[in-house]
DNA sequence: AATGGTGGTTTCCTTTTAGATACTAGTGAT
DNA sequence: ATCACTAGTATCTAAAAGGAAACCACCATT
């Protein structure tokens, strides 16, 4: 099926890709390293972390750039427009979700440490 | 993590979920049949979508009800309304999918079987 | 008598996904 | 000397997800 909708479903609904996307978007426009990621997940993995990140430069919605030229080498992240246009998209889940659904403590507070927007 | 997020993400990216809610959606408030939503989706199993509607009705995004008064039984599924709620998001991601990525000819097409909107 | 439609369930198998853990090399700090 | 930090990779295993096919009872039609 090669549906617009089924796309984008299977590649938004991979584990951690939203979370990512939004630990990313805390920082606006400000590059992260991974490192700073990864400790903003806690639970995830390394492998899970790198695989998604590949998975998302792929994609456009966020951008790598390495500086080699210092020790150690330093990767960092940022959300792309296209992937910081995506964010509307998760707010829009996160309301729909807090309307009907979830009664998340954590996650009304304005305060929420894993998905603050 | 208990992250709303997170949660909603997990749900809505299993496998045809969000085509279900498409297919059911076509019938605006109308009730469909199992055999009709699988007619409408021609790749799924039987297994897959009873699975599915089973999920989406114990989150609350269908609701189902079975006439047994009549051979053979008749099951009908509808979306609620905060099953309803949810289409304006999966058309978000449609604009920005198409906006930002795919350049799906069947879809950009008002006559999309699979995901018309 | 055989076929097709109803709404699924069951079983078995394969693929995909995820998780845990250990490891790398080069440097700076203690 | 030892530890931690950097950005990951490698390996192995466990769990989840998905697919194919067969099957069920019951009825109407051919």
């Amino acid at each position: 099926m090669d549906c617009t909708i089924y796309q984008t479903a299977n590649f938004i609904g991979k584990r951690w890709t939203l979370v990512i996307l939004l630990e990313l978007h805390k920082g606006k426009y400000r590059w992260k390293r991974y490192s700073e990621i990864k400790r903003g997940i806690k639970e995830i993995t390394p492998k899970l972390l790198s695989l998604r990140l590949k998975e998302l430069e792929k994609e456009g919605l966020i951008s790598k750039r390495v500086d080699s030229s210092i020790v150690p080498v330093k990767s960092e992240y940022s959300l792309t427009r296209r992937g910081e246009d995506f964010i509307k998209i998760i707010q829009d889940m996160k309301e729909w979700a807090l309307k009907w659904k979830f009664k998340n403590k954590v996650c009304e507070g304005t305060d929420c440490k894993n998905c603050i927007l």
